[in-house]
RNA sequence: GGCGACAUGGCCAAGUGGUAAGGCGAGGGAUUGCAAAUCCCUUAUUCCCCGGUUCGAAUCCGGGUGUCGCCUCCA
C-alpha cells in the first residue's frame, strides 16, 4: 500500500516514490526568528512533524531538516530597535521556539541547520552559479539571479516572467539587469550580521539559504519539500531555479504545501495583527487541543481558528479521554493486560489507508472516533473473552498509532484533573465542596428522597458540574455549557 | 492586472468518474428512580450558478459569481 501525495509540481496526488526505497529525504521550510512563533508556525511545523513520523511508522529511514532563517531584514530591523545584535536575537527566539515546539510534543528535527552557520557553502553556492552564468553582480554591487536565463521559471506556481513584470511590485532594486531577478548576496554592512565575501561584505539574499542548506545536508536531490502556502511564489520557485540551476537535475522531487491559519478567514500574521503566540495558546488551550483541531482539517485547507472550533475540539478530546478512562477501569476489572493482543487489523489498515491517502488526517479522526466506539460497544456487552480480546486488540491498535498523533496519551485522571482543576478555579468551587454535596445527594438517594437529590444535581449542573451515577457510586464531569465557558473566556 | 486555491446539510468537514465519510446540533429508542455517560436509529435525491463531455460528474471541460492566498517579508 502505498502512499500519494498531493505535489505542487504536477498540480496532482502523485503515488509517492521515493528516490530510495527505504530512505526519504524531507526538508520542511521553518521559521525567520525575528519574534515569538505563532500557532500558524505551530500547525505548519506539527503537520511535518506527523508526516516524519508516519513515515518512520511505515518503515523509512527519514532525514527530515527544518531550518531557521536568522539572517533576515526583520531580524536586523528587529535587534536595532531593542538595541541587541541580530545574532543574539535570534538566538533568543530559536530558543524560544524550541521550547515553543517542546510545549506542542512537536519532536525536533534530524537537522535544524541556521543560516548563519552555512555561510561559507552560501558563498561557494554563489560562486558556482556565477561560473555557469546563471549569477551576476549587478550595478549596486550585489549579486542577483539571472531569472530569464532558467527556461523553466515558473513551474511550481505556474506563473509567467512577462505577467510578473506587470504586477503591482514595489522597491525594484536598482542594481537589477531584469525587475524579475532576485537577490543571492546583498552587499551591506550591518553589523554583526555581514560576512565577508568575494563580492564585498555583505549577507544572503532572502532564497539562497534553503537551496544550499538543503543541498549540504540531503543531497542536490531530494524526496519532499514543504512549507506554507504562503511560500510557493516566490520562495519556492526561487529555490528550484537555484538548485536546478546549480545542480542540472532535480531538486525537491515532491512539493508540498500546508493551508495556512486563519483568523475571520484571514491568514494569521503579525502584520494583521491577528496572531495568537504558541506559548499563549498552549496556556490557554493545551497542546492537544490545538493539535486535535488540526486533526479535523486536510493539511491543505486553511484552518479558520476560532474559538467556537476550539470548543467542539474540548468537548470531543473530554470524551476520547472518557472512552480511555473506561477502558482502564474496564480492564483492571477483568484483570486484562493491554500486551496481550495484536493491533487490531481492520482499523489498522483503515489508519494507514487514511495517512497513505496524502496524510488524510480528517479520515484518520474518523478511524480513532470508530475505535472508541467500538470500544464502547465491547464495554456496554456482557463480558466474554472474545469481547476481551477485541477489546484488547482496539487498546493495542491505539497504542500504536495514537504516538503518532500525540493525542489521547496522557493519564486520563491527569487531563481530567487539569480540566476540572481550572473550572473550578475560574468558579471559585473546590474539589472538596464538590464532593460534599455529592455526598450529601447520595445519602437522599438512598434514602429514595429523589426530590431533594434531584435538587442537588440541578443546582450542580447549573454550575456546569454534571453528575453520573453508576451502581454504587456517583462521579461528575463538566458539562458542555462549562466546556464551553472554559473555552469561550480566553 | 497576472497566477493559484477553494465553494458540500443549521454549523464544521472528508470525498479527483460509479451514485454523498465523520463530528457538532436536532429528533426517536435502549439504559436509568429520573438524569448524565454509553450504544442504536433518523436527519443533503444532492454538492455556488449556467452550459458541455460521459452510460454515469460533487468529482472532468468551458463560462459566470463569491471568498481567500501569492505577485513585498511571511508557515
Amino acid at each position: 500500500m502505498g502512499l500519494r501525495l498531493t505535489n505542487t509540481l504536477t498540480g496532482c496526488k502523485d503515488e509517492f516514490v521515493p528516490s530510495d526505497p527505504q530512505y526519504i529525504k524531507m526538508y520542511a521550510c521553518g521559521v525567520t526568528v525575528y519574534d515569538k512563533c505563532h500557532l500558524g508556525h505551530a500547525m505548519q511545523a506539527i503537520l511535518y512533524d506527523i508526516f516524519a513520523r508516519y513515515l518512520r511508522f511505515k518503515g523509512y529511514k527519514v532525514t527530515y531538516v527544518r531550518n531557521f532563517t536568522d539572517v533576515d531584514d526583520k531580524i536586523i530591523a528587529r535587534a536595532s530597535q531593542l538595541g541587541v545584535s541580530p545574532l543574539e536575537l535570534s538566538d533568543q527566539m530559536i530558543e524560544i521556539s524550541r521550547r515553543d515546539m517542546l510545549s506542542l510534543k512537536v519532536k525536533p528535527a534530524d537537522f535544524e541547520p541556521r543560516v548563519s552557520e552555512y555561510i561559507p557553502q552560501i558563498i561557494a553556492y554563489i560562486q558556482d552559479l556565477m561560473t555557469k552564468g546563471f549569477a551576476y553582480v549587478g550595478q549596486d554591487g550585489s549579486v542577483y539571479f539571472r531569472v530569464r536565463l532558467k527556461e523553466d521559471y515558473g513551474k511550481l506556481s505556474r506563473q509567467n516572467i512577462s505577467e510578473l513584470r506587470c504586477g503591482v511590485r514595489k522597491d525594484v532594486e536598482t542594481g537589477k539587469e531584469d525587475p524579475v531577478d532576485f537577490a543571492l548576496w546583498k552587499v551591506e554592512e550591518t553589523p554583526g550580521a555581514t560576512w565577508d565575501s568575494p563580492w564585498g561584505r555583505g549577507r544572503p539574499g532572502w532564497h539562497i539559504e534553503c537551496s544550499v542548506m538543503a543541498s549540504e545536508i540531503l543531497g542536490d536531490s531530494f524526496d519532499i519539500h514543504g512549507g506554507g502556502r504562503d511560500l510557493v511564489f516566490p520562495h519556492h520557485e526561487n529555490e528550484i531555479a537555484q538548485s536546478e540551476a546549480k545542480s542540472g537535475g532535480t531538486y525537491a522531487r515532491y512539493w508540498v504545501h500546508n493551508g495556512l491559519l486563519t483568523v475571520n478567514r484571514q491568514k494569521m500574521s503579525k502584520s494583521l495583527n491577528n496572531f495568537i503566540s504558541i506559548e499563549d495558546a498552549v496556556r490557554d488551550y493545551g497542546y492537544e487541543l490545538i493539535r486535535f483541531n488540526i486533526y479535523q482539517y486536510h493539511y491543505q485547507s486553511n484552518i479558520d481558528f476560532s474559538a467556537q472550533g476550539f470548543f467542539l475540539g474540548l468537548s470531543r478530546l473530554y470524551s476520547m479521554y472518557r472512552t480511555r478512562q473506561r477502558v482502564i477501569d474496564y480492564m483492571a476489572r477483568h484483570d486484562l493486560t493491554p500486551q496481550s493482543a495484536n493491533s487490531h487489523p481492520g482499523f489498522h489498515q483503515a489508519f494507514c489507508e487514511a495517512m497513505d491517502d496524502d496524510f488524510n488526517l480528517p479520515r484518520v479522526m474518523v478511524v480513532i472516533q470508530s475505535v472508541l466506539q467500538s470500544q464502547n460497544e465491547i464495554m456496554d456487552k456482557k463480558f466474554s473473552a472474545q469481547n476481551a480480546m477485541e477489546l484488547l486488540s482496539l487498546e493495542s491498535l491505539l497504542h500504536n498509532i495514537l504516538p503518532i498523533l500525540e493525542i489521547g496519551l496522557r493519564e486520563p485522571q491527569e487531563f481530567f484533573h487539569e480540566i476540572h482543576s481550572r473550572y473550578l478555579a475560574l468558579k471559585s468551587l473546590t474539589f472538596a465542596w464538590v464532593t460534599e454535596k455529592i455526598e450529601l445527594r447520595m445519602k437522599h438517594r438512598t434514602d429514595k428522597n429523589f426530590a431533594m437529590a434531584d435538587q442537588i444535581r440541578d443546582e450542580l449542573l447549573a454550575l456546569g458540574v454534571s453528575l453520573l451515577d453508576s451502581r454504587d457510586k456517583t462521579s461528575w464531569e463538566l458539562s458542555e455549557k462549562a466546556l464551553e465557558e472554559l473555552i469561550l473566556l480566553k
